[in-house]
RNA sequence: GAUCUCGUAGCUCAGCUGGUUAGAGCAUUUGACUUUUAAUCAAAGGGUCAUGGGUUCGAGUCCCAUCGAGAUCACCA
């Protein structure tokens, strides 16, 4: 890619294109091809006695080939897997014109090409389910040569694709030629999948949310910024749907949820992607506490669902979504895993702690960012077996109601799993005076420079005064979760075209 | 945003302390071969060594800058 010429084999690739065209053979012929099956169906079905399979039609791209003289075998792969294919030219071509064997599958045909094959199933000599082919047509031409992974006698790989720039930037080449990155995906959207049966099953509604909002809201973070020209006015790509689905428990729904696409303009890492995926529900008459259980029940489903066990290999890693996961309060957390207990601590007796704890601190920094601070430097990479963390300073969590006990904390919790928040939830907060409240000291903070404060939402506020039952919600980062249940290591491993800089050229046509 | 590492043929990589026409495997091209399997055998082509400067008699190799990538860290999911 990004060269400004042609490779060889490029070039030899249309060439052997026109020359196609010159024997009559259109190299992207239109109609339908009729499959019959499958590489997989063959190689679970194939019996010599009770199911021979005379008669299968099977297409693909091929894969490799192997050329000895008037015979051939070669390898197809379609969306199951690979099987093998023997060529042999006498069959292929029982008259005098030879050309189909010695110049079209010979010559004109190159590793990529999509074709059909219509034959019957046999074992060869050394016991490989192979399809004998008496006929052969080319479906789609390759024109780039497609890097195929080849491993030696010695186990060394040769043209692995692996760099993993070209892997993004080319996902249709990474999934062709690295069949693990298809497992990965397909392992998304089964988990996708379990849990909206879990939660439509249950009688909550899949609900659709504005994306482009006049004001973004729901969570702390920067927004992207457009435009929209017939209204003349600014919109933001939302960072969560939050305040649009509290709307619809205003608006009586007893349960909504949305898989969502937010989007956050800032820093991109193998944890980061500029737009990333989040579920969120609410549920009407419900608490956190009830929260804990339900997502505690929809996630070991999912990991039950994907590997068979509640048990998943992560790195060097086994997590265990058994139920029940361990529950600490936050401060509970704190003095587990620093010793310190900081329960009634001032400002200043928690930025003592924090200190002498290492963590680094400023003085902008209040109760709620310290506690907080000790608890990511010191708790957080220490769970690695899913955790609810619950009760969190008040300061850090505008949208969630305060405690029913604890001064100064609110009904939150959030799962740390493999040192990663894999969900957030609260109780949610339903009094408008208090929501009013909370945004003007989210204003405050806006006025001293805080790019990631929040705004006031009028709109929302007058929902909530027209009044919203006691919810439940929670957040799941859909990404995050991907990552744990398919064992990748980055956040671009479970995102099908992750964001990237501009390629510098491509090749014009 | 900060630090570190990397950028050599289509792919994966080797090129030691700077020194003659830059190497390997796979892929490609030509030829041989009717059950092979990284098929094999014989021959051939293919690289302005990321880009731009600099040091030097001489740079893929040293220095600087730029671009791109990866890793670690900070903030957010």
């Amino acid at each position: 890619m990004m060269q400004g010429h042609r490779s060889d084999q490029e070039l030899v690739r249309r060439e052997a294109l026109q020359k196609l065209r010159d024997l009559g053979i259109d190299p992207y012929p239109g109609e339908a091809y009729p499959v019959t099956t499958t590489a997989q169906a063959i190689r679970d079905g194939y019996d010599a006695e009770s199911n021979p399979m005379q008669d299968v039609t099977l297409a693909g791209r091929l894969m490799s080939v192997r050329v000895m003289g008037k015979a051939s075998f070669a390898e197809i792969q379609d969306s199951t897997g690979r099987m093998q294919i023997y060529v042999n030219r006498d069959e292929i071509c029982p008259g005098e014109d030879k050309s189909l064997y010695n110049e079209v599958f010979k010559k004109l045909l190159d590793i990529g090409d999509f074709i059909g094959v219509r034959g019957h199933v046999f074992l060869t000599q050394t016991g490989e389910i192979t399809v004998h082919v008496v006929s052969l047509k080319l479906l789609a031409k390759s024109l780039h040569p497609l890097p195929i992974v080849k491993v030696d006698a010695e186990g060394h790989a040769h043209d692995a694709f692996k760099d993993p720039e070209l892997r993004y930037r080319q996902r249709y080449v990474d999934l062709v030629v690295n069949p693990e990155v298809k497992d990965a995906f397909v392992k998304r959207t089964r988990m996708v999948q379990v849990m909206r049966e879990f939660m439509s099953s249950r009688g909550y509604l899949e609900v659709e949310t504005p994306i482009l909002q006049p004001l973004y809201g729901g969570a702390l973070a920067k927004p992207f910024k457009t435009h929209h020209n017939t209204l003349d006015m600014t919109l933001f790509l939302r960072i969560a749907n939050e305040l649009y689905l509290k709307r619809l428990i205003v608006g009586g729904f007893d349960g909504v949820f949305e898989f969502a696409k937010n989007f956050r303009n800032e820093g991109m890492s193998r944890f980061h992607n500029p737009e990333f995926t989040v579920m969120e529900l609410y549920v009407a008459y419900k608490d956190c506490f009830w929260m804990m259980d339900f997502y505690e029940e929809m996630i070991e489903k999912v990991a039950i669902e994907l590997h068979g066990s509640a048990q998943v290999q992560v790195g060097d890693k086994v997590i265990d979504f058994k139920r029940p996961w361990k529950r600490y309060t936050m401060f509970e957390a704190i003095r587990e895993y620093t010793g310190v207990d900081i329960t009634g601590m001032d400002e200043e007796q928690l930025r003592q702690v924090a200190r002498d704890l290492h963590v680094e601190v400023d003085p902008t920094m209040g109760k709620g960012k310290l506690i907080d601070e000790i608890f990511g430097t010191h708790a957080e990479p220490k769970l690695i077996q899913p955790t609810f963390i619950t009760d969190y300073p008040v300061e850090m969590s505008p949208l969630a109601k305060k405690h029913r006990e604890h001064e100064g904390l609110v009904e939150r919790f959030e799962v740390i799993c493999n040192a990663k928040e894999i969900a957030n939830a609260f109780t949610e907060l339903n009094d408008p005076i208090d929501q009013r409240e909370r945004f003007e000291e989210q204003l405050a903070l806006g006025k001293r420079g805080d790019t990631e404060s929040m705004v006031v939402d009028e709109d929302f506020l007058r929902s909530l005064e027209y009044g919203m039952p006691p919810t439940a919600g929670i957040g799941v980062g859909i990404d995050r979760l991907a990552m744990i249940m398919t064992n990748s290591a980055s956040i671009q491993d479970v995102i099908f075209f992750p964001q990237m800089r501009p390629e510098k050229k491509i090749v014009a046509e």
